[in-house]
DNA sequence: AGCGGTAGTCGAATCGATTCGGAGTCGGCC
DNA sequence: GGCCGACTCCGAATCGATTCGACTACCGCT
């Protein structure tokens, strides 16, 4: 069932069976009509091995994501099949290779054994390793997140900061004057997680700007973290008024905090934040919240990464994605003091 | 970068590199440090294409998922990852298609390129036209659930039937004598996935076992359905005492009801089901359930599947897992009538 | 001394595709 | 009639590895 094969079936040469696949040279109506009668009753497809070392590019892409003792969240999770989706409606396969920033075999083995045209990288940190050996290697890469220096690569990325600005100048808008940020947990942050950052930054700035008072209380990132965290903010911030969240894997606690201390929502407490769409509609009240677009990032992401293959010379691009905020139940006016 | 530059380098021909590499014939010590040392200066790996192409097999496993569209849950995407890691610990690549039951593109790739040695397939459907092309093609496969004809593949499952009767008895123990079934969505189970008909079958036989009196009352698969789920039940089966669920997305519906109606569980309501982990503990109060092991089955499919790969004449072997009931704290004796 | 065995190495074939150079045929045009 | 170009097709080289057969050198044994 290789090229020979068929060849000898339609009675050409393989290179005759080649151009009528490819079309790059004219081949006779006739004997083109002749080959695809073989192809299509043998049921015959180029061997991607063979294709991939003649061309020297595999039609695969490499997706990096963290390891699978980190719960991935859900928003990447939705960001994954995205990848998939996108790559497969450009007719390439996605390799996934499970990496925890040091450099391990599986990721080693994609980029210098060639198996792919270009490599994804999930949950980047702002020093980041993987980068200069991706660089080095000379193989086209785009990272979700980005590093320390943004110039040098290409990434896509949530502008957390403006979003939680956002969140806050709604609330703000609204006649909240103390306002606390449910942020990512505090190992992330002192991990130098990018999107905790920006989102603490950006709540500081705005909490500025509006001459606001901010409360920053950690929180871990599972539901009975949220529930806590509630809890110790009734406790120790009465006078707060409005939270944002930018923390999906506490928001179940949340609303479980929410129901059993029998917080009216947004009576008594406003929340806004970020989160996906499914997040913010299952909650109750609904949540307002910028949306947080997995899905289009993910067909981004690999519109990025197959322009940078197809003219690697290129300047660098960069997608901050900035959803706007949808506005639900779950904010309302401030309640009078 | 390729083995003939290593071969001039260090002064040999491109075969003793080869076989320093390789092994599978002796090599003289000194030239074999030497050939070392070149390769350790260039960071040399031979390329992944022209090995598969020599080789005839890829040191890549396909894992076949639902689509994009389709959410994942929670589990499934537990198992995607502990696949890639375990494939990871064997030094396998594991490639990514997604995959909706009719043949498309992505599939055929795969298959017919011969880009994998052997194939993951998710989701399965009791009649699934893949597992034929997959045999026809003659490559090595393990499902993930089984269809209709069980004896024909080698198939991993979780033993739906069995863990929901388990929960039943144990319900029935503890005095309970009418007991609803919070099975996955109607559509799911007119397309006839597996899991919901078995739940269902289970059920159905341990309550005719016990002479209970058993419900079944429709739910879809979103949060809003379950707490819709719970009101319909508290209506129209007041006299339900327990509830057995394997709706893992349903539930923090079920959880936001319990706390909005008030109802006490487990003095009002037991409850018992099938769930991963951290759903059952992360459930108020924690879940009595059976703790599907979405991890040790990413792990086990793999060994399967190796196992398959190196012997494909073997007969077929198949894991029913059936992991033990975890008492935790959602159930409790039958009120009194 | 001659012979057999083994360790170490090389050259060439091979996997299955793509692609370049060239060869043959045919028609049109001067 | 001869030449040029277009249209078809073929043969051979190539990608980068693995592997088989063969060759040399050296050792030990009779």
């Amino acid at each position: 069932m290789n090229i020979g094969e068929i060849a000898r079936r339609a009675g050409v040469s393989r290179s005759t069976v080649s151009y009528a696949l490819s079309g790059r040279r004219s081949v006779s109506p006739e004997t083109k009509q002749r080959i695809q009668a073989v192809i299509d009753e043998i049921g015959y497809r180029p061997n991607a091995a063979a294709r991939a070392l003649k061309e020297g590019r595999t039609r695969t892409l490499g997706l990096v994501i963290p390891p699978a003792s980190l719960r991935l969240t859900d928003m990447q999770l939705g960001f994954v099949a995205s990848v998939v989706e996108a790559a497969a409606r450009a007719d390439l396969d996605v390799l996934l290779s499970p990496s925890g920033g040091d450099h391990d075999r599986s990721f080693e083995r994609i980029v210098s054994g060639r198996r792919v045209d270009g490599v994804l990288l999930m949950e980047i940190r702002l020093e980041d390793e993987r980068v200069g050996r991706l660089r080095q290697a000379g193989l086209p890469f785009v990272t979700i997140g980005h590093t320390a220096d943004p110039h040098g690569t290409s990434w896509i990325d949530v502008d957390y900061a403006g979003l939680v600005a956002r969140c806050v100048h709604h609330l703000a808008d609204l006649g909240h004057r103390t306002i606390a940020l449910l942020n990512r947990s505090p190992e992330l942050l002192a991990a130098g997680y990018g999107p905790a950052h920006r989102a603490q930054a950006g709540f500081a700035e705005a909490v500025r700007q509006r001459g606001l008072s901010g409360i920053e209380l950690p929180c871990a990132d599972d539901p009975a973290a949220g529930e806590e965290w509630l809890e110790q903010l009734r406790e120790h911030h009465p006078d707060v008024t409005a939270v944002t969240t930018v923390n999906e894997a506490a928001m179940p606690g949340l609303q479980r905090g929410i129901e059993r201390l029998g917080v009216a929502v947004p009576g008594e407490l406003s929340i806004a934040g970020v989160a996906a769409r499914h997040w913010a509609e299952g909650f109750r009240p609904q949540l307002t919240a910028a949306d947080v677009p997995a899905l289009e990032m993910g067909s981004h992401a690999v519109e990025l990464l197959l322009e940078r293959i197809a003219t690697p010379t290129h300047p660098h691009r960069h997608l901050l994605l900035a959803p706007p905020i949808s506005l639900r139940d779950s904010t309302g006016p401030a309640r009078p003091d």
